[in-house]
DNA sequence: TGCAAACTTTCAACTAGTGAAAACAATAAA
DNA sequence: TTTATTGTTTTCACTAGTTGAAAGTTTGCA
């Protein structure tokens, strides 16, 4: 399909990707740096420039298709679904999509997750994304339910949908040995905030 | 009462502060250099580094002292308050906080919040240190409602009113000219997370 | 085959941030 | 008031991320 020119730049990146996450697993985030992806990768450090922004992207590097996976769910409810009820079963298929990513193995998935939750930069790195993520989805949310929620109700019920969850995992860390665990910990948290919408209409 | 060394470090602190909000003002946070920020404070580029961990940091000097307010806030509720309650009056308060400082002039507060919503690097860290907030104000919570707000629970409710109340005046920040509309917005988006809490109990 | 467009490399520069040792200033002890 | 001690700042040297520009390659297409 695509042209070579297309198939070696997907490569590159690959490669590049592949570079980085198997280095900082080596060596550690900070320990590790451009011109050592970059060789890893057989380019240029310029050259890594070109594929991502900064040396946090290419932990990153997935996130905008799954933005678009999770704005798509929201532009079409069933029919007769209500927004809490949808916002609830975002949270129920973005928890199993983690699980099932054909790209990359399960391993990998947790290697990075324990990476962005470790390294102050890139948890830092992910407080925006995600901030970009749910700003993304309040707006997709107003418009789905033109009408019936305004801008300020569709983000504080992303907001706080979010919010909680995120700090009921992070917070609860510890306690949270495996996936299930989290899972859980992620679907308590949700129903505190679903309650508050439920129970506004 | 402290002595000399003391005092001339409060000094130095207050310049480097004004020397580098003044300097953001005038050309732009991206724009400004650490060695233009030091010159202005008649200080070595390297000592601005014993004073505040990187660039950013100067901008958040007071949020230290911030979250200690709001700890001690949520430490010693009036008896018979419930969570929520708690959670209600803190938004108050934190929002009159803002306007009431002496530090800081009101166009100053106003300059550094405009800052903070325009450079991506000053979101980014905003986002880390609100982030931190929260962890330390829901553990203070669970705290002093040991035994009736579990740990998840605590985190939770902080999660999704912060989560909320950020998301919705962020969203609706075009829309938001002045204080008291912002004002207005972060309190409907509180509500939703309010309600939430005290429909679970 | 040969030209134009897309990509990569090379080179040079700049800035944030860090470590270490030398220089300097403040405190307290003699 | 001199001296020893300790805290603070400066100077110097260096690393690493990031960006711009120009030159060199590769690919797509006529």
């Amino acid at each position: 399909m695509a042209g070579l020119r297309e198939r070696k730049k997907q490569r590159t990146r690959r490669a590049l990707i592949e570079s980085a996450l198997q280095l900082f697993d080596e060596k550690g985030y900070e320990e590790t740096t451009l011109a050592e992806i970059a060789a890893g990768a057989d380019v240029s450090t310029r050259t890594f420039f070109s594929y991502f922004a900064s040396k946090e992207d290419v932990v990153f590097y997935d996130t905008a298709e799954r933005m678009e996976l999770a704005k798509a769910m929201l532009a079409r409810p069933e029919p007769g679904m209500s927004p809490a009820d949808l916002l609830s079963s975002l949270i129920d298929n973005s928890l199993a999509w983690s699980s099932a990513q054909e790209e990359l193995t399960f391993e990998d998935a947790e290697l990075r997750l324990r990476l962005i939750l470790t390294e102050p930069t890139l948890q830092a790195r992910a407080l925006t994304v995600l901030f970009g993520t749910q700003l993304g989805l309040a707006r997709t949310l107003h418009e789905t339910y033109a009408g019936e929620l305004s801008m300020i109700e569709a983000a504080a019920a992303v907001g706080a949908l979010f919010g909680s969850v995120k700090l009921a995992v992070i917070a609860n860390l510890e306690h949270n040995r495996s996936l299930e665990e989290i899972w859980d910990t992620a679907r308590r948290a949700a129903d505190v905030a679903l309650a508050g919408m439920r129970s506004l209409g």
